[in-house]
DNA sequence: AATGAATGAGGATTCATTCAT
DNA sequence: CATGAATGAATCCTCATTCAT
C-alpha cells in the first residue's frame, strides 16, 4: 500500500531526527523507533536506508561535524590580519557556549563516543585537523595547537558555570596564548 | 530467601563497580543487571540501596568528582611557588591526558550528562569552584578561570589526539595563560 | 528474529486470553507474560498489538461488555408482552448468576475497575444505556431503571449466595418492579 | 535502636493504612510496603503483626464490613414502622451511592475478590445475612430477600451512573418491592 | 519484641533487527 | 522498492517474604 512515491529527502529527513532527538534526549534516548516517528517515516524504511542504527548514528554524528566545521570557517573566514582573527575567535566561542544548546549537548555526545569507539575518534581527529588548519592561516603550527584546545576548554566551561566570564575574559585568554614573543 | 548476612560495604562496591562499567561501556551500557553482576550483589539489592539507576549514576559520579580533586590537589598542594604551579598544572595535564584513559572517559560521560540533567551540572560546577579556589592560591582569579579552561581543553584534545603534542607545547601554552603583565 | 508470518486473529485470541486469565486470577494476576503465555503468542508481541496492559485490558472489557449486551438482547429479543418480558428477564438473572461463574466474575472485575477509572465506567454507563434502551421496549422509562438495579442485585446476591432463593422469588421481586398503578 | 515503647495501635494504624491504600490504588496497589510508608511504620514490622499480605487484606476488609453493618444498623435502627423503614432504606441508597466514593469502591474490592476467594465470601454472606435481619424486624423474609438486592442493585447502578436518577424514584422503587398483596 | 538488610521471582515495557509480502 | 508484523533479549523496577540481629 505504498505510494510509489519515492522520497528523495527521506535520508537527510531521518538524519536530521536523530540528531535533533540526541540533542534532546542523549545518544541512549535515540531508538529507531523514535527517530522514525519524530522523521515521520515508517519504522521498516530505518533498516532499508541504514545497516543498523550505529551506521545511522555515524552518519548522523558526520553530518553535525560538517556542521560545526562551517561554523569554524564562517567566523574565521573574514579574518585578514592576526587581530582580526582573535576578536573572529573570541566570537566563536561565545556562539557556541551560548545561543541554543544544541550544538554544545551534540559535542558533547560526540566527544563520549569518540572517547571509546575509532569511528567516531577519527571524526573528531578530521575536525580537529581543519579547525587547526584554519587557524594556522593565522598563527604559527604550535600557537594554533594552543588556541584551538583553548577554545574547547573555554566553550565548555562557559556553557557549564552558573556564572560565566564575560566577554572581556575571552578576549584576554586569546589574546595571553597567541601572544608569542 | 535473605541470608539476613549484612554486607557493610556493598554499597561502596556496587559505586566502585558502576563507575568501572561507565569507563567500559558508557553511562548507556551501565545497567543494573551487569553492575550487579561486575559487584557480585543480587539484582534485587541494586534498588534496596539506591532509588533507582539515576541515584546510583549520580552518586557514582558525586564520588569520582571527589576523586579527581583530590587529583588536582595532590599536583597542585606542593607548589609553593607561581613556577611550581605551573610545572604542577603541566603534570596534572598530562596524568590526565595519559596513564589509563579511565578518568577522561568518565569526565566526558559526566559532562554529557551535565549538559542534559541539572544534578550533574551541580557537580560540575562544585567541581570547577574548587579547582579555581586551588589555582587562585598562585594566580589572580581571572588567571585562574583561564588557566582552568586550558587544563580542559589541552587534556581533551590530547587524549583525542592521534598525535598529540609534546610537554614542551603544554609548559609553553601554561606559561603564556599565566604571562600577566 | 521475526518469522515474517502473518497471524491475522492474533489479536482477538490474546483479547480472548486475557479475559479468560481476568476471570480465573482477577485482573491483578493478568500479566503480560501469562497472558501471552495462555495465547500460545511470544511475549514481546503484546506491546506491538497493544499500546500496553491498560490498552489491552480496555480493549478486553469492550468485548466484554459487547457480550453481555448481546445476552441481554437475546433474552429480550423474543419478548412481545409484557409478561414474556418479565419471564424473559427472570431467564436472565438466573443465567446470570446460575452457569459458569465467568461472566459474573468479570462483571464485578469491571465495575471495580469502572469505581476508580474513567473508562472503565463509560464503559459500563453505555452498557445499563443500552440495556435500558431494552427494557423501555416494555415498561415506561422510570420502571426500566428500577429493573435494571434489581436486575443487578438480585444476580450479584444470587451468586454470593449460601443458598440463593428460587425462581419464585426472582419472578415475584420483577413482578412487584414492574406493577405500575 | 528501637525506643523500646511499644505501640498498641499500631495494628489498627495498618489495617486503616491499608483499607485507604486499597480505596485509591486498589488492592493489586495495596502492597507491605506502600502500607507501611503510608501507616508510618517500618517494613518489618508488617510481617511481624500479620502472617502476611493475605492475611492483612481479609482483616482490613472484616474491618470495612463491620462498619458497613454499622452504616446499616444505623439507618434502620431507628424505624419503628414499615414507612420508617423504606425512609431508611432510601436514605442509604443515597448515603452509599453519593458522598464519599471510598465505601462503594471498597464494597467493590470486596465483592470481587469474594468472587473467587472462600473466606472473602463468608465475610459478604454474614455481611448479607445480617442486613437480612435487620430488614425482616419491618418486611418478611422473601420481601427482605428482594429489598436487599434492590439495595445493591440501586446503590451500585446510582454511583455509576451519569445522570443518576432522583431520590423520588428510588422510594418508589422501595414502595414497590416492599408492597405485598 | 521488633526491624533493617537482603533477594529471587516476576512486573511492564523498549529495543534492534528480521522477513514475508 | 518499501514496510508492517513480529520477536527474543534486555531494560528498570516492585514485590512478598525471610532472617540475623
Amino acid at each position: 500500500m505504498a505510494t510509489g512515491q519515492t522520497d528523495p529527502h527521506r535520508r537527510e529527513r531521518i538524519l536530521a531526527a536523530a540528531l535533533d532527538l540526541i540533542a534532546e534526549a542523549g545518544v541512549a534516548g535515540a531508538s529507531h523507533r523514535r527517530i522514525a516517528a519524530r522523521a515521520q517515516v515508517p519504522l521498516g524504511s530505518m533498516t532499508y536506508h541504514f545497516t543498523g542504527i550505529d551506521d545511522l548514528l555515524l552518519q548522523a554524528f558526520t553530518g553535525f561535524a560538517r556542521h560545526v566545521v562551517t561554523l569554524f570557517e564562517t567566523h574565521l573566514g573574514g579574518a585578514t590580519t592576526a587581530d582580526e582573527a582573535r576578536e573572529a575567535v573570541t566570537d566563536l566561542i561565545h556562539t557556541l557556549s551560548e545561543g541554543p544548546r544544541r550544538d554544545l549537548i551534540l559535542t558533547q555526545e560526540l566527544y563520549t563516543l569518540a572517547a571509546r569507539h575509532e569511528p567516531y575518534r577519527e571524526l573528531c581527529v578530521r575536525w580537529m585537523r581543519r579547525s587547526r588548519t584554519l587557524l594556522e592561516q593565522h598563527f604559527d603550527a604550535a600557537t594554533a595547537r594552543q588556541l584551538d584546545a583553548l577554545i574547547e576548554g573555554l566553550a565548555l566551561h562557559r556553557a557549564l558555570d552558573d556564572t560565566p566570564p564575560d566577554r572581556a575574559l575571552t578576549r584576554e585568554a586569546v589574546a595571553r596564548i597567541t601572544t608569542t614573543r
